[in-house]
DNA sequence: GTTACTATATGCAAAAACTGCATACCCAAT
DNA sequence: ATTGGGTATGCAGTTTTTGCATATAGTAAC
């Protein structure tokens, strides 16, 4: 499922247009990203857990030609799945 | 940030009560969660994709008593942030 | 207020992710 | 409808993450 497919579910369920869904939708995934932007996780109860995760700067390897290359330390947004949301798919 | 603090905000950005943000909000993610459990991956773009990994299983242990104990596959929710999220917190 | 969930901390094995890069593919926006 | 761009895949080898049991503390939900 893409974002069209999911917004045109959404403008269904809650009974307004496809523009609005999608404008509801998106003013969710921005406030999130702000959220996480400000160095704050959001924790969504029965859902996950969005957080940013810090790398450390590290020596990697291009798998073609084996040569050592040196990796600069990075961020990336991690989510952890809550209890519930785990159980959906392990019974 | 948890859910109620993000309810707090779409309620003023989205101009509705509380309550119908909260409504809309868990529209969102139950549908989210319908897509994934028809074993099918939501992507959504500018912010990532969400899909369900298989685990093996494989040998744990208990931490207290260092015990040995096998662990059973299962299935996990995975989050993969699209690349503009990722630049967002790396320049 | 009371119940439920979540984070944490512990040691350690094995799965999985990460790196560059080219290709194929699918989506999004023009 | 076309095209530009993000995304998936495969490759190997090293780094990183995962998740086991369990109690407690803190937070959130109802």
């Amino acid at each position: 499922m893409n974002k069209k497919q999911l917004v045109a579910k959404l403008s269904g369920s809650l009974n307004l247009s496809k523009a609005d869904a999608e404008r509801t939708f998106d003013t969710i995934t921005n406030t999130i990203l702000d959220a996480l932007k400000g160095d704050d996780s959001v924790k969504i109860a029965g859902f996950g857990t969005y957080k940013v995760a810090k790398r450390k700067a590290r020596v990697g390897r291009n798998p073609r030609t084996g040569e050592q290359i040196q990796i600069a330390a990075s961020q990336k947004v991690k989510f952890l799945p809550a209890k519930a949301l785990k159980e959906v798919f392990n019974r």
